[in-house]
DNA sequence: AACACGATTTCG
DNA sequence: GAAATCGTGTTT
């Protein structure tokens, strides 16, 4: 297995968000690590992507997506759950990669709850972090795209972008 | 200072 | 179908 680098990450947010299913998140918990696939990904393209937090300009909450890929954007939502991002692309442009899925874990809430990942992780690098990282081993499955999840809001074209990525089963 | 709401999950 | 539950951005 290999360690994802700057370079990866810094890649477009689209190419990152469907190489990233087939790969693996590593935890490091004292001398224990825990490895999980990541199953599901969805991307968020950036200033002109009105899905995108970004989309409305730079905030305290959102200044991490303005940063070079490789770090990780952490958010809260619904008054209990935690989303888990990786930035990517070029510094200046605001991209994330949500992750949806990891090992049997369906749907983002229970990602971060399950693999204990909270506000603590908001701007971690996980090309130098010491607890976090991402390993590929050069699987890459079959994909189903689809639309994103829950950001009506958001309208056309938006809305119907087909930036959702699962594993097909 | 107050208010509205969300990249969700769970329960009925 | 609707509640749970609160940080963040926006409005007052």
């Amino acid at each position: 297995m290999e360690r994802l680098d700057r370079d990866f990450f810094t890649l477009d947010v689209l190419e990152v968000a469907r190489r990233l299913p087939g790969m693996e998140i590593v935890l490091r918990q004292g001398a224990e690590f825990k490895r999980y696939m990541i199953t599901e990904t969805e991307a968020y393209n950036g200033s002109e992507d009105k899905a995108c937090h970004a989309s409305r300009g730079k905030t305290s909450r959102n200044e991490i997506m303005f940063h070079a890929g490789g770090y990780l954007y952490l958010y809260f939502i619904y008054g209990m759950y935690w989303m888990l991002n990786i930035v990517t692309g070029a510094e200046g442009d605001p991209q994330a990669v949500l992750i949806r899925g990891a090992g049997e874990i369906s749907g983002p809430g229970r990602v971060t709850r399950c693999l204990g990942i909270d506000r603590t992780f908001n701007r971690e690098d996980i090309v130098t972090s010491e607890r976090i990282w991402i390993e590929t081993n050069g699987y890459s499955p079959e994909l189903i795209t689809g639309p994103r999840v829950g950001i009506d809001y958001a309208g056309e074209p938006w809305v119907s972008m087909p930036w959702r990525f699962m594993i097909k089963k």
